[in-house]
Formats: C-alpha cells, structure tokens, sequence
RNA sequence: GCCCUCUUAGCUCAGCGGAAUAGAGCACCUGGCUUCGAACCAGGAAGUCGUAGGUUCGAAUCCUACAGAGGGCACCA
C-alpha cells in the first residue's frame, strides 16, 4: 500500500461514515496527509486529519479520530489502527499489503510514479532565456538545471509540456553586441557599453572567415548589420550545443526578432488598444498597466516611435497564448524579479488570470565562491564561469544534480575548489552509487541462480526491508508534490534518502545466500525489493536529467 | 523609501503545504571488509531554527516588528 492509497481509504471511510450517519456532514478535503512516522512505534503510517478535521465535525479530535478508526480497521490490508497523543491516528499495514507494492513497481516499470494530476493539459515552460550575447554562465545553468528537470516531472504528470527558449535577438543589446564584434574585427577595443572576452574575437573572426565579401569596407550600418546577424547565428549555435551537451533539449527556439518581422507586434498592441488597455501621452504609447496592479503604467511604444521591451512581451504571451497553451510559466532569475508585476498586467490585459493561464517562478542567483570568499564574475579576471566549465570540471550528472538539489528560493554559493577537487562529497555520487550496486547485486544474484521465480510478500519482513518498501511507497507522491510546488529538487532529496535506505537494507539482507546455503524464498523475494529499488532510483535520476549507472 | 528572497550543526543545505524526540551530506572522533560493490554501514560529538512579540491545544513552519545578507525598483534590453 503507498500512502495515496492510504489516503483514499480514509477519505473512503470518511464519505462512508457521513452517508451512514455515524458523521455529520461537513466538508472534507480532496486530500488528507499520511506521512512516514520517524518512531516506528507509531505504526507504518499515520495521519493528522482527525486534529485537522474534529472541529468542523463538532468534537474533539480523539473523539473524531475513534470513529474515523473503528472504519479504518475494516479495511483490507490495515491491520491495526491505533489513536495516540492529541489525535493522530496511527497505522499498521500488514507485511503482505505493504510489499505486494514491490512487484507493481516492476512490472511498471518506467512508468512507476507516473500521476494523472496534468493530464490535458497543455503547457508551456519558459527557462533560460539568456542574451545571445555571449555563453551561458552559471545562473543560466541553474535554470536549464532546474526548468528541464521540471519539464520531465511535468511530463511525468502527465501534462503536454513544451520547452520554449526566448532569444532575445532584437534590440540595444543586440546592437551593442554587433558594435563589439566589428570593434574586434578591426582590433579596436570594445565599446564602451560593449561586450569583450575571447568568445567575442572568436566570433568576430568566424564572421569574416565565412563571410566571401570584405565586410569591413562596406558602408558601417552595413558592416554592423553583416555582423550582427552572422554574429547572433553563431551565439544561437553555441548556446543550443552547450545545452544540448548539458542535455537539455528545447522544443522551440522563439526569436523575439522574428514577432517584429511578421507584424505580431503591432497587432497585440493593436488589440490590448481594442480593450481600452493602452493610451497616448507625452508621443508615446502606455500600457494601463497600474490597473492591474503594477506600481505604474507602461511605455510600450516610445516618442522616438521605436518599441520597448515590453512589446516584445505582450506580442509574445500573445503567441503562447493562441498557440494554444493553457498554461504559460516563466522561470525568471531574481534579477528580473521587478517583472513580474507588469507581466501578470500582460496577462490580465487580456483577460486571462495571472496566476494561472501566466505563472511567474523566480530563482534567486548563483555566486561564485572559492575558499568560502565570494568572488566577483569578472570577465577581465578570467572568473565568469561558462555552463561548458562546469560539464568540463564535474561533468554533467554532478553539475545538473547540484544545480537542482537546492530550492531556487535560496542563492546558492558554487565553490570553485570544491567543484574541481572534492567533488566526491557531491551527493549525485551516494545515489548514483545506490544504483549501481543494486545492478551489480542482481547480476551476481542470477550467476548465483537467485531468480524472479516467485515474489511472497510476506517474506520481507525485516525492519530494513519494510523501511525500503515504504520509502519506493512514497515517490508517486513526491513526484506529484514536485510537480505542484514547482520543486525538482524534492525529487533529489527523497533520492538521497532512498539511496541511504537502500544501502542499510544490503546491509541486513541478503539477496544471494551465503556459499553453500540453499536460495529460499527470502532470497528470491529480496530479488524483487532490489529490483524495485533500481527501478525507481532509475525513474528519479530520470527526472533530475541524470544518469543511472551500471556501474562507477 | 518601496518590493522580492534568504538567515536552521564548524561548512553546504533539507524541513516552511502547522503536529509526537529538528534532519542529511561534508568535516571531526570510534568501530566494521577471509562471502552480493567499504564511493558503504553502525555509533559519537555538534543546533536557545537571526532577535522580539503575536495566533494556535500545538510554531523552525503562519502573522507583525526589528536586525543582517543578496537581488530589484527606466521612454535599457
């Protein structure tokens, strides 16, 4: 039994209880929570909803609870139900019911922990998104980390997910950057305002290799053109293949560019005028945008005529929106945080509801450590650290795990040291491990002709078997609550905890006899646990974007 | 001045979606490989959960104030 099936159960007896009139009725939730107790004293699993609930049913809550458990202790597979403290209600699931769960993991598969929770639903997932002015450094990896690995857990749930990446090919940085590759091509040094580094002279001089005219003798706003638009091709490439190296693949590339050239623009603004949401004043175009809650209104169009920023990101929710998605969700860096509000107006001002058709996640940033003193990211110092450094010092299973194991509410500090010597104490490595060992456990166990010939339950009943039984139980849920927290990294923490769990059970049990005893049932069944246990360590790496080793 | 995030063990961070004794990894100390992988396990030491109030039967968790850290507040992109 895993805890949703707890959970339903009592909710069951809950509905059952009320149409038999044993309960008044009263609301009840769509979900109760059944948590692991830390003492096993207190059953396999237990739930506080009768202190939650008591009250809006007129009594206490062991009074509530001893009614909640005489129904419970009906159901099959509970084998007894005890009520303890103020109100929790503990239970204990028969060894059978409990480790039946092992053989439906397997057979799923890949699929085990699969929910239904976003079926239907179309969605698109905005991350990354750096300037294509240069490569990505680490905050952008955090994100391509985090949002792909959100992606899978989404896909997981079952929702249509996409992948977008907005290339941000139009504008003042885009110019700047132009400015800064015909500087380098004529050995000048950067504009003022401008972009340097080796990527820049690199990028420069592909330009002009592959280009059969003499660029630098054409009229400037030529020449600046020629390398703007060679020069961002050549950004585009790179950046797709650093993440494409770090395995995160994006379904669609959207060139901010591209809405200007087809006229999008000018018709998303036309239509925010149609609902009355713009206006006129001082020459320039505004967005009603305090409205809706901004601290202001915007400047969409400006005097000089040319667009702001923000048109871009009215035409493009615009695009997202009659591409048919239900659900838009920007992952934005803390640095963009003062956003948020103007585009939840975007969205408002045309009628959908912020917070839902648009969701906006901020990550906070990522600083560069060494020796436990922050270190500015300096070009010039030779300090900005490139999502390629990173693969190129811990490879790419410690990088993304690293990247996603934390909340993107919290900075994160990556220590430079750390991550090329130690990098040992990366947990990635204990569960990657975990794995490993659960492989090369079940191809000693079929040398040894210990087979999946018969799987009995009721043999796994060591505490260190029951323990990882109960962890495998938990990770539809954890999966689930990742999905709407937007938290990968739950998915790393319950990992590490499985792994720890898995690693105490070799300890204990053993899958393949000693030489010279006979294989037993325990020894077949324990085959299965193992198997169970590799599958889902599989499943979650899998999300996290990380491999799972045969061996290491 | 206003807004967002953070403050938990020596370090890096979970726990924040209220519950039964606050967790993990690293570092430190002690034990365990002549039988499935010791990149492991067992044990020890280590925390007035930033401070002060409040709500609650119950607060690291929710609310308020304050302090500290980081990030934002353009007719820039």
């Amino acid at each position: 039994m895993t805890p949703e099936q707890l959970s339903s159960a009592i909710l069951n007896a809950l509905s059952q209880l009320m149409a038999e009139g044993g309960l008044a009725k009263a609301e009840i939730p769509s979900s109760v929570v059944v948590e692991r107790p830390k003492n096993r004293d207190h059953g396999d699993w237990a739930t506080n909803v009768a202190m939650q609930l008591g009250k809006s049913f007129g009594m206490t809550p062991r009074q509530f609870a001893e009614i909640l458990a005489s129904k419970l202790e009906t159901v099959e597979g509970i084998s007894k139900v005890e009520i303890a403290g103020p109100g929790f209600i503990n239970l204990f699931v028969s060894p059978g019911a409990s480790a039946s769960l092992v053989k439906t993991i397997v057979d799923q598969g890949v699929d085990f922990g699969r929910g239904d929770s976003l079926v239907g639903v179309k969605l698109n997932l905005e991350f990354v998104s750096a300037n294509p002015t240069g490569p990505i450094h680490l905050g952008g990896t955090r994100w391509a980390a985090v949002g792909d690995s959100l992606a899978r857990i989404f896909d997981f749930c079952g929702a249509d997910v996409t992948r977008e990446y907005y290339f941000n090919d139009h504008g003042g940085q885009i110019d700047r950057f132009a400015r800064s590759l015909v500087a380098a091509a004529k050995n000048e040094s950067a504009p003022e305002d401008g972009y340097s580094g080796q990527y820049i002279l690199d990028i420069a001089n592909t330009v002009m290799d592959q280009s059969e005219k003499d660029l630098l003798s054409l009229e400037p706003d030529e020449t600046q053109e020629a390398f703007r638009s060679a020069g961002v091709e050549l950004m585009f490439a790179q950046i797709r293949k650093s993440l494409h190296d770090f395995g995160v693949d994006f379904d669609v590339f959207f060139h901010e560019h591209s809405m200007y050239e087809s006229g999008a623009v000018e018709k998303s603004i036309l239509r925010l005028g149609e609902k009355g949401h713009t206006f006129v004043e001082d020459g320039a175009t505004w967005l009603r945008s305090s409205t809706f809650g901004d601290d202001r209104d915007r400047v969409i169009v400006k005097s000089d005529g040319s667009n702001a920023y923000i048109a871009g990101d009215i035409a493009y929710y615009l695009d997202k929106r009659e591409r048919g998605f239900d659900q838009c969700i920007y992952m934005l860096g803390a640095d963009h945080h003062g956003y948020v509000q103007r585009m939840m107006a975007i969205c408002a001002a045309f009628g959908d509801t912020p917070g839902k058709q648009m969701e906006i996640l901020i990550g906070q940033m990522v600083n560069l450590v060494r020796a436990g003193q922050p270190v500015k990211m300096s070009k010039r110092a030779g300090t900005v650290i490139t999502m390629e450094d990173l693969v190129e010092a811990v490879g790419v299973d410690a990088a993304r795990y690293s990247l996603a194991r934390s909340s993107i509410n919290s900075s994160l500090d990556v220590d430079l040291e750390v991550l090329t010597k130690k990098t040992n104490d990366n947990p990635v490595f204990y569960v990657q491990y975990a794995h490993a060992r659960t492989r090369q456990v079940s191809k000693n166990a079929s040398a040894q002709l210990v087979e999946r010939s018969e799987f009995v339950p009721e043999a796994l009943s060591h505490l260190s078997e029951q323990n990882l039984i109960a962890q495998l139980a938990q990770f539809p849920q954890v999966v689930e609550t990742a999905s709407e927290f937007r938290e990968p990294h739950r998915v790393a923490r319950y990992l590490e905890e499985l792994a720890g769990t898995y690693h105490r059970f070799y300890d204990h049990c053993r899958v393949i006899p000693l030489s010279g005893d006979p294989v037993e049932t325990v020894h077949r069944s324990r085959l299965w646990l193992n198997d169970a246990c590799t599958q889902v360590l599989a499943n979650g790496l899998g999300l996290l974007g990380v491999s799972a080793p045969e061996r290491m």
